[in-house]
DNA sequence: GCCAGGATGTTCT
DNA sequence: GAACATCCTGGCA
């Protein structure tokens, strides 16, 4: 699994691997490209600081940051080392460990159980003491394994979730179509009446 | 099904 | 002090 490329090429590779948190198990299904520092909607927009060091920081690194108050997201560094690039883990479907996620996530439909970045790392179980885990490395609680592979012809890209300003017309966010998995929150089904 | 509003605390200005 | 890469609940249809 080769992260260093940059973080658009990249991004698209994600999914269908294998994101596994000791026993649990997730396929992604969706994920969005954080550009660095030249990017206005990432983190890493403004330059180094405590918080976002890890994403100056080598490929394959696990940046986790917390938001809204009580939500973890999760995202993979990558990209040549030093450019900050990330992608965030939007979705994934859990393929082991159902038990342990559904526990994480009481009352939540199967499909549901990782559907969303923050839902994603509760059912995994990941939070912020996870934050600089090599998931390249075999020995991690929390790694990154490749999957099968998926038809190329799945993959869809489009705008950028929950992110203000600059409507750029690089393709950010990708995901797999016909995943029922995949985060409901797209403004690309903009609520619209028929006529 | 859809939409509006609140929770909650870290980070940066 | 404001913004924030979100999610859940409760109202209505």
């Amino acid at each position: 699994m080769d992260l260093t490329g940059p973080v658009q090429q990249v991004a698209p590779t994600l999914l269908g691997a294998l994101l596994v948190h000791h026993e649990v198990v997730l396929r992604l299904t969706e994920a969005e490209a954080y550009a660095g520092q030249a990017d206005p909607g990432s983190h890493a927009f403004r330059g180094r600081t405590p918080r976002t060091e890890i994403m100056f920081g080598r490929a394959g690194l696990a940046y986790v940051y917390f938001t809204y108050g009580m939500h973890w997201c999760m995202n993979v560094v990558t990209g040549p080392d030093g450019t900050a690039s990330a992608v965030l883990l939007r979705a994934g479907e859990v393929v082991a460990g159902l038990d342990a996620a559904r526990s994480r996530r009481p009352g939540a439909k199967d499909r549901d159980l990782a559907r969303g970045p923050a839902r994603l790392t509760k059912a995994l179980g990941v939070d912020g003491s996870l934050g600089g885990t090599d998931l390249l490395d075999p020995r991690s609680p929390l790694r990154l394994e490749p999957g099968e592979p998926v038809d190329p012809a799945l993959i869809r890209t489009g705008p950028r979730v929950g992110v203000a300003g600059l409507g750029a017309p690089t393709p950010w966010r990708y995901w797999l179509e016909d995943e029922p998995t995949v985060s409901p929150y797209r403004p690309a089904v903009p609520r619209r009446r028929p006529g």
